[in-house]
DNA sequence: GCGGACGCACAACCGATCGTTGTGGCTCGC
DNA sequence: GCGAGCCACAACGATCGGTTGTGCGTCCGC
């Protein structure tokens, strides 16, 4: 591929050749088995050099596109200086949405947005101190457990929304305010225990005398969406930028809740020496996201925003 | 790497071999060398199958678009069913602006733009009758000429505007008319004889006494705007939706024409009978242009705009 | 607790591939 | 007309990429 792209923009095989450090004829012979595979001549051969049939041209950008891939996809892991790597906990957070937003309107960063798949904070901790991803998108709420050379730093505040089905007596609300909520059933299944959200949920219940059911095991967005579209008093609440896909016939309401805002809030834990250069503009895109109003409501543990 | 991939996303060799078909033992050493030459593991082998590493997750989504980009690359060429090709004069051409914004419109479109690099209209008359291209952008007077399994149609008209640097006496004008242009030397080089868009200047010149001199080689689009930016006393001609390129410290000026607007017709050559199914919606892009003034000169061979 | 099922890795082998060197044919320019 | 330049073909050796056969580790069921 690399040879019919340099072939091409040089019009000889011989200079190919020579750039890729091989003989020309192995240059005619990567050609000629490119053509016999796809069964099309790519280039017409002149006295002078080769020149692109118009399969060939068809044929070129594509290449390109390929050898550039190529190159990408080594950058991306290549040891040492990669692509910026930062770990999410979902594909469809809050988190993964801003990191999308933060690269459309960065489009050159080279990143690359992973989950690790482990649900220990300190797990994540260590992956960041061992190297193997740049930041990732966790919040440790006691700070004894940050080894020196990690840091956390106040992301943004992820504000909550009620998500119910159409059947629920909150269903019509434009928006809510967290007292609207008590004594309606909250289900957030799938909380681990004495994790960074069953503390968030603890603090939120004591504190506007809320019922958040946490009990049984998460079997996945769909079946929690299914159970909502269909019950008249369960409902769950989600982050404002979580990215939820249901089907059109579900027709479940997202409500902003207000007065106070209820925000949970996310930390960036990154390298305390030699971050990776390309998270300056990630934490300069979340220090540019809208602030929440200044009654918003938050646990005890939240690092004030910058 | 297509082992890669699927090996991902089924998390087992031996599914992704069955798929592939071959043996699990090829999929284990294409991954081996796929890691071995990257330097990094891409899975973690465990008792149920494979499961990917943070690398091997920043490495699939390149991976997948690597694959991607050389499935269409073989469908850009396929004999038979292939992708949109449409020939163009050059790719900065007002030809090739226009099929660029088509693909923006249409960007799931399978299209190629391709320049035949032949002067002869007929040339590229028998490149659409041989199948070689699907369409092309070129006009043939001679309505004799044309086989009779090949059609042309009235594909859009190209205003012209004039191209001055800042020395010349009208490059402080906001518009002009035909008329103001007699007199100025109107330097086109490049034209070949007895070409259509020599005919094209000749019918100009004699409709409007306008001075037009297409003597000399065409060296190159920089040597026409090198020698337009330093000359008091020459310009020339450009459609308005060719693409022009040149330093910031040239200050050339395109100035529109009108009344009338001077309309260099642009015809699209095709096959009468089969022609490729994608043509339909790039015909009726064309036919979506907004329209000139009515009162817009046309050299008599155009074809009346559907 | 143990055997079998399952999945991946290693070894040996073999044909195809890919690189090399050497050579021939073609076109263009002097 | 002849040499220079470029590409294609031929022959050959190293490497690669596939196969079959086998071993090892883990998980599951009896």
């Amino acid at each position: 591929m690399r040879s019919f792209v340099r072939a091409a923009e040089l019009g000889q095989l011989q200079h190919a050749a020579d750039e890729l450090g091989v003989t020309q004829q192995a240059v005619s012979k990567r050609i000629a088995a490119l053509e016999r595979e796809l069964g099309v001549r790519l280039f017409t051969r002149t006295a002078r050099g080769v020149e692109l049939t118009l399969d060939g041209q068809a044929f070129l950008a594509h290449a390109r596109a390929i050898v550039a891939g190529a190159d990408r996809a080594v950058a991306a892991i290549r040891p040492g200086s990669r692509a910026l790597r930062i770990d999410v906990l979902g594909l469809r957070s809050a988190q993964a949405v801003v990191l999308h937003d933060f690269w459309r309107a960065h489009p050159e960063t080279a990143l690359d947005v992973v989950t690790l798949r482990v649900d220990d904070p300190r797990a994540a901790v260590a992956a960041v101190q061992a190297g193997d991803v740049d930041a990732s998108f966790r919040s440790v709420t006691d700070p004894a457990v940050l080894p020196r050379d990690v840091r956390m730093v106040h992301a943004f505040d992820s504000p909550l929304e009620l998500l119910v089905g159409p059947r629920h007596p909150l269903a019509s609300a434009r928006t809510l305010t967290p007292v609207q909520l008590r004594g309606h059933r909250i289900w957030v299944p799938g909380i681990a225990p004495r994790s960074e959200w069953a503390d968030f949920y603890d603090q939120l219940v004591t504190h506007f005398d809320l019922r958040v059911d946490a009990a049984g095991p998460h079997f996945g967005d769909e079946v929690l969406l299914d159970v909502l579209a269909d019950s008249a008093d369960v409902a769950t609440l989600v982050g404002s930028r979580d990215r939820y896909l249901w089907p059109t016939n579900h027709d479940l309401r997202r409500i902003p809740i207000q007065d106070p805002t209820l925000a949970y809030p996310l930390s960036l834990v990154l390298p305390r020496a030699n971050p990776h250069p390309g998270l300056r503009a990630v934490i300069d895109h979340l220090r540019s996201l809208a602030p929440l109003p200044v009654d918003t409501w938050r646990p005890s543990w939240a690092t004030t925003p910058a």
